[in-house]
DNA sequence: GCCTTACGCTGTACCGGTTAAGTTCGGACG
DNA sequence: CGTCCGAACTTAACCGGTACAGCGTAAGGC
């Protein structure tokens, strides 16, 4: 394999028979450039099928053009059957791609991974950083914030206000209320739910707005925890199930748990609605699929992840009209399952 | 929002009253540092808090420790509901992060994207290239490995091999005809099949194997064509029962689409296997859960992107070992459709 | 006691771009 | 006809590291 020596500016600049500078001009697209060097300048570059070196581009202009999506989990949990992560980062994708920038996608599920990308963000590898599924309390977003680095995070950040970091997130609690009431007004009154993990502010919002709209009918709380997977919602259900064999309708704070539930109920023989109503929140393709189909509480993904990436992409230009905040709407999609 | 400095090594140089030189030496790790020089060069290293810039570094060292993950695919359908994508990218992340590299994972479903990518590539952001699921004779890897860029494919590259491409595959064929062998053994003598796309060599070898199978058995072929999409497996499914409504068996290129078949199959009133038998192609978890589970010929996806991570590591390094084509075995799972 | 050798550090020339400052030159103007 | 001006190019100074040659120092050999 040889390796043929990638061509310089400097070679360009020779061929053309002009200096380095001028054929700098030219490739970035200066204005003040004459006609006929201007094609000559091409015309070598083409020739020798130049490539400008981003290394020492970036050396100099302090930009990378490329922007980092951070996934703090591993890579099997990004990529199991769970279709949140695909849809933001496709919402990203969009954005960044008509902007003509690089995504780069990193998981960091491990200690040593999310050191790793410590000294990737730090390093300069890239203009901006977004952060989406946070856990707990990660102080990257706002160690990265403070080096100023541009930060957005998808979803609530739960670190302490001291430095706001910039953020989309979704109405969590709108949302559930309006499933709950959902329920009442359908006639439930022993209404379960199998909530989300409590390290994370989807998890805990989504329980806030159950607890809220029960206490609000004064009715009793009933609650199990899972972690958003599939897997959890079969495990939990089972022991709601077990807890109150008399209970008549669960909220799910995932789809994919309520997936897991649906399982749960029909392996106890219970029918949904008629026995147990189920709802969901998430609203995936496939819920539509489901037997029976899902209720559940859309939440819009994809725009998340665009809006996230509008937002970075107006930081990383120094734009003044980036809202700091911006929190999306949810809405109750009833289906055959409540 | 301030933007407060990046130390760089002339900083951490003064600080620590050596060159910076030393610096680099002790932040590096070389050996040839005394003791004393070493610990007060990392105290001001870590006093300022020094990141190295990497792209100063890459400008002297001709190497960005990234590597990049090229899928020529829009966003939409790398992130739809098939699972292959997700599985070959948990097995190349897996190796990286062992090796310490970091995964730039590129889409390039669009002309616009896949032009970006190739400046991106050539521009020396990455030490390396891998490509999954190509369509067609993409000019693009052999381009990269012209000019000295290591290259990996994830399936027998299309391209003429005037400039051979270090890839890995599976063996197809013989899963095919394990597949189709397993049908002709329980008594099936109309045999169709849906095949995948014939610009991927995915879709062409397995329909070969298919062929190849068939006509050893002295039996007429049946083929409808689909994208490796669930929705195209339920159109060609009623194609194929459409034109042969007595058909007794069918081999579906792709899991997904297989799905896709036995919904139509169910929607046609067929009974799965009883009427008519159907097996899979790729072994995705959620084949166990379908009604029936399905039979399917499990092909390692983790393993390849394993594979072809490993290969990659291999030649970035410069290791003579590394083998330039690696096919994997494929295997016949038998469950309760066929 | 002097020379050799090895070790460990410093000085510095790059890497390949960008960009501010400097130079050249033709044309307009007084 | 001399001066001034602006357009368009060149020169050269960076950006922040790495790596190699070179040099001072201390230890070792005779």
């Amino acid at each position: 394999m040889v390796t043929r020596e990638r061509p310089t500016l400097e070679a360009v600049a020779r061929r053309a028979g002009v200096s380095r500078a001028t054929v700098s001009r030219v490739v970035n697209g200066s204005t003040t450039v004459a006609v006929a060097i201007r094609d000559a300048v091409n015309q070598a570059v083409e020739e020798l099928g130049y490539v400008p070196n981003q290394a020492a581009r970036s050396l100099v202009t302090q930009r990378t053009e490329s922007i980092a999506l951070i996934l703090p989990e591993t890579a099997s949990r990004v990529f199991s059957d769970d279709l949140f992560f695909p849809a933001v980062i496709r919402g990203v994708s969009v954005e960044l791609e008509a902007a003509d920038k690089q995504l780069v996608l990193m998981m960091a599920g491990s200690a040593a991974s999310h050191d790793r990308v410590e000294r990737y963000a730090m390093a300069g590898h890239v203009d901006g950083v977004m952060f989406a599924s946070m856990h707990g309390a990660d102080p990257l977003p706002g160690a990265l914030a403070r080096l100023g680095i541009p930060v957005v995070c998808s979803g609530r950040p739960m670190t302490p206000a001291e430095l706001p970091v910039p953020y989309v997130d979704v109405d969590h609690i709108g949302g559930v209320a309006a499933a709950v009431r959902h329920l009442l007004a359908t006639g439930h009154r022993r209404i379960a739910t199998i909530a989300g993990p409590q390290d994370m502010v989807a998890g805990i919002d989504r329980l806030t707005g159950y607890r809220t709209a029960l206490d609000e009918a004064g009715l009793a709380e009933h609650v199990a925890f899972g972690d958003f997977t599939r897997d959890s919602g079969v495990q939990a259900m089972r022991r709601l199930l077990a807890d109150d064999p008399g209970l008549d309708a669960v909220f799910v704070a995932s789809d994919m748990m309520a997936h897991g539930a649906l399982q749960a109920l029909k392996d106890a023989g219970r029918r949904v609605p008629d026995d147990v109503a189920v709802i969901g929140f998430d609203d995936f393709e496939i819920s539509r699929l489901s037997d029976p189909p899902l209720t559940t509480v859309r939440q819009p993904i994809v725009d998340m992840g665009r809006t996230m990436a509008r937002q970075m992409l107006g930081l990383v230009d120094h734009r003044r009209d980036v809202p700091a905040v911006v929190v999306l709407p949810t809405e109750l999609v009833v289906r055959a399952s409540a």
